[in-house]
Parts: structure tokens; C-alpha cells; sequence
DNA sequence: CCCGTGACTTTAT
DNA sequence: AATAAAGCCACGG
């Protein structure tokens, strides 16, 4: 299977730093890819090894599905519910390729 | 090969 | 502001 789609996401999830959250979008758009669904499909399956509450939704609110889990999560790390700051995901892109 | 589904996003009405 | 529709990637039947 398309280990390289799966591989990205986890890459980007577990790239992101504690207290900062992304957004699907955001890290589809991370590893050049622009389907949020993508990333959320990866996470329903291979979302248990990443930290996957780092990751919301664009509104900046936790996944609908595992909201609860997610606040443990938040408590824990005191991750702020804050999206990025700009939406310019290319601009997220860019500077994780440039980073990487 | 076509259709449906999923932890989504964006634009339009 | 809220709802509707379309777009997007990958997978299973």
C-alpha cells in the first residue's frame, strides 16, 4: 500500500511540537498533499502511534470523534487549542521542506 | 472498474 | 452565522 502517504502523516504528526496544534489540512499540506480526508483516514488507522490529539480540525477544535480523549490529552500536555496562526497552509508547507 | 465511506476543508448560497 | 455542495486521498466491497 501506499506506505508513502501513511509514512508523511505520521512524519508531520510526530514532527509536531508539544503545545502547538495542526490542522488536517495543514498537515496534508505539509507532506505537498491537499486531502485533509487523507490524513484523517491515516490517523483513524495508524493515528494510535502519533500524537494525534496535536492535530484538529480547521476551526482549531479536537477531532469531533475523540473529543473527550483529546481533552485528556490536552490536560495533560496543556496543549492551547490554537490552530496556526495563517491559514496559508503552503506557506506551513514550505517552511517543513525547508526544516526537514 | 464503480460506489461508498472516513478522525476533513473550502467556497457558495 | 448556518447550511449545502463539491473537492480531496486512500481503501474495501
Amino acid at each position: 500500500m501506499n506506505d508513502d502517504f501513511v509514512e508523511a502523516v505520521l512524519q508531520v504528526v510526530e514532527s509536531i511540537p508539544a503545545g502547538r496544534v495542526m490542522s488536517y489540512g495543514q498537515v496534508a499540506a505539509t507532506f505537498g498533499s491537499r486531502s485533509a480526508r487523507g490524513v484523517g483516514w491515516v490517523m483513524s488507522r495508524y493515528g494510535s502511534d502519533v500524537p494525534w490529539w496535536r492535530v484538529v480540525q480547521a476551526s482549531g477544535k479536537p477531532p469531533q470523534c475523540h473529543e473527550n480523549s483529546a481533552r485528556e490529552h490536552y490536560d495533560a500536555e496543556g496543549t492551547p487549542l490554537r490552530r496556526a496562526s495563517s491559514p496559508d497552509y503552503r506557506l506551513a508547507r514550505e517552511a517543513f521542506v525547508g526544516a526537514s
